[in-house]
RNA sequence: GCCUUCGUAGCUCAGUGGUAGAGCGUUGCCUUGGUAAGGCAGAGGUCACGAGUUCAAAUCUCGCCGGGGGCUCCA
């Protein structure tokens, strides 16, 4: 479609005689409107069939324009000598009555007569603004790119290195596995619930929906961010010990960048753009871009390989559908920790997967989740890779998942994916390793050799999981059990002191002043409440372990721990919380406190 | 984007055409306690929003926005 837009002092029109056959009935009779955008609009072929697209664009467009002029007066006037490739009348009509009809919410719009020959009188303003125009197309259904994919062979690995066809797997000893499995062949046994990740997400007033923003964008509460905050940590101190450099780049780029443009054209669906004037950006969905910029632009050698950088993006953006995006596992707004090697060349890049693969596992620890393994590779990788697979097996130990693919439309050629199970049966994919043969080549990345040539090397990707995704994983975990718990190094409070009376609570505040010095989470239930409340308060808020204070444990050397998953309470002093809290939190990072420490102190958020 | 379902107090929800409800939480007072919920009183609502039908709408219809699920998708 294309339109002509005329701020003007007053437009004046006569319908003469019809012009077409389907030319609507009217009053012939003369309109004027004054002081008004005139929209002079010609729909074309391309807009055919896509005629709410089309005409909400134009409505945007029209309230766009109307903005900047300031009129609340809208004339739509067909004017189908504007293009040399005319949609048929009934589409134009079509589009232009739809348009009509959202902006009569908002603006005062005449509808000049469709179909007519009309004699017209008309005086554009004059001012800047005051003549523009405009073509765009339903862009907001751009086709897809078709994939034919010819489907997946699935086999099965088992730690012994053997490899079986999937179907006949016994899964029996593996259900997380088998789980996966079906669902990723389309047996999908899913219940009609909301994951319950986002009913614990809002019991801990960790965060929500944000309503002012789009749907998957959230707000993060206190507790919430403390989560997030030490899940980030851990990640980037475990890559840093890793030997991953840490880089920050932007979060968005231009589209107009030859390198980068390319390599989105397929996804532009899934983008955010955002307008800089009139320069188009988008919003990074990875930190590749920025990394990859990097690299092509540095001086690199053998020498330096493999070269290990990194990045915790804050944020990643993804435009996901209505449907899609789903509390924690998929928010449109995340937060990415991505690693990218460059790798002298393909057997380099295997080798360096093996030690990544052990990093993935060494760092999964920390999350204290099962989960499975599924490697995907091109049918041509896993002909030449039998062995290389063996290797991985070995340290893993348990059955993977080998997805065989017979295309190779992706950058990567082999990837693994570790995977959570939700409660509903459903999927979790949130560290990855893969092996991309495409892009250094897309963006010109290079290194000298040993023998002076310029190179093309092999990047490696990996991520430790999306922080979102992570603890979605970690929350969906925790619903099967009697009595879940965070693990210690996540636990917002990790002691509770609950004074009998308010007589106790100097003594309580002494306690919690020697803990605090040990770097342990310490807060006080200062309220005034029967102590089966605040016992009870202390379970409902999944806190480790409570410490209840009154004359006895005044003048006795060692305190009560009431431990949440054994519900037993253990004699212990100081020194012996103290150390437990250290064991359990050993090689994690320390952050203090989210909240205040005194209860009755602490803020409800949601 | 399509299909489906839901939207009532801070939270969880009841309320099928006739005065807006409960529990939890919150505020105040009483209770000064012994390992999962002490008592009493108060505050708190544009029933998401807009239009329509009706003497009368939280309730029916249409539209719109938002949440959940399914499809597609997840680079």
């Amino acid at each position: 479609m294309k339109i002509l837009a005329l701020h003007s002092d007053f437009i004046e029109i006569e319908p003469k005689k019809k012009a077409i056959k389907q030319a609507e009935d009217i009053k012939k009779e003369k309109i004027i409107v004054k002081d008004c955008l005139v929209v002079l609009s010609a729909s074309q072929k391309a807009d055919e069939g896509k005629e709410k697209a089309v005409a909400k664009r134009l409505v945007n467009e029209i309230k766009d324009i109307s903005e900047k002029v300031g009129t609340k007066n809208v004339v739509l006037y067909p004017y189908v000598h504007l293009v040399s490739d005319p949609s048929n009348p009934k589409s134009a009509k079509e589009i232009l009555d739809l348009a009509a009809k959202d902006l009569k919410k908002n603006y005062k719009v005449t509808s000049a007569p469709f179909g007519w020959y009309k004699a017209f009188n008309l005086k554009c303003k004059g001012h800047p603004l005051s003549e523009l125009s405009r073509e765009f197309g339903g862009e907001s259904k751009v086709e897809k790119v078709e994939r034919k994919r010819p489907p997946a062979v699935y086999k099965v690995m088992a730690a012994s290195g053997k490899i079986t066809d999937a179907k006949k797997f016994k899964f029996s000893k593996h259900p997380l596995l088998e789980s996966f499995y079906n669902y990723e062949t389309g047996n999908r046994k899913t219940k009609d619930l909301a994951p319950p990740h986002l009913k614990i997400m809002h019991m801990h007033d960790l965060c929500d929906n944000e309503p002012a923003s789009e749907f998957g964008n959230l707000r993060w509460y206190p507790a919430g961010t403390f989560i997030k905050r030490q899940l980030e940590n851990y990640i980037s101190q475990k890559v840093h010990a890793f030997g991953g450099l840490e880089v920050e780049t932007p979060i968005m780029y231009s589209l107009d960048d030859p390198i980068i443009s390319k390599f989105l054209e397929a996804f532009s669906e899934r983008q955010f753009k955002v307008l800089s004037g009139k320069k188009k950006l988008f919003l990074r969905y990875a930190a590749c871009f920025g990394q990859f910029m990097i690299k092509k632009d540095m001086p690199l050698s053998y020498k330096n390989l493999p070269l290990k950088m990194y990045e915790l993006s804050k944020y990643a953006f993804r435009r996901e559908q209505r449907g899609e995006a789903v509390g924690l596992k998929r928010a449109c707004a995340f937060t990415m920790p991505d690693m990218h090697t460059v790798c002298k060349d393909l057997k380099h890049a295997k080798e360096e997967f093996i030690k990544q693969h052990e990093f993935e596992m060494d760092v999964a620890k920390g999350y204290g989740v099962e989960y499975s393994l599924v490697y995907r590779m091109t049918n041509e990788f896993f002909q030449n890779s039998k062995d290389w697979l063996k290797k991985m097996v070995k340290i893993w130990k348990k059955p993977m998942l080998l997805e065989i693919l017979d295309y190779s439309d992706q950058y990567w050629i082999v990837k693994n994916n570790y995977v959570y199970m939700d409660n509903l049966g459903r999927p979790i994919e949130t560290q990855t390793v893969q092996i991309d043969v495409q892009n250094a080549q897309r963006y010109g990345i290079e290194y000298i050799d040993k023998t002076g040539k310029q190179k093309t090397p092999v990047i490696l990707h990996m991520s430790p999981g999306g922080i979102e995704r992570v603890l979605a994983g970690i929350l969906e975990n925790t619903v099967d059990k009697k009595n879940p718990v965070f693990p210690l190094w996540l636990s917002p409070t990790q002691v509770r002191i609950c004074p009998v009376s308010d007589k106790f609570i100097k003594d309580a505040e002494k306690i919690s002043n020697q803990l605090e010095k040990e770097r342990i989470r310490v807060d006080i239930d200062d309220r005034v409440e029967s102590i089966g409340k605040k016992i009870s308060g202390a379970q409902k808020e999944w806190i480790p372990a409570v410490i209840v204070i009154g004359e006895k444990e005044k003048k006795a050397k060692k305190l009560p721990l009431r431990f949440r998953e054994s519900g037993k309470i253990k004699d212990m002093s100081l020194a012996e919380i103290a150390k437990w809290v250290k064991k359990e939190c050993s090689g994690k990072p320390f952050r203090p406190l989210p909240l205040p420490n005194m209860l009755s102190k602490r803020p409800i958020f949601s």
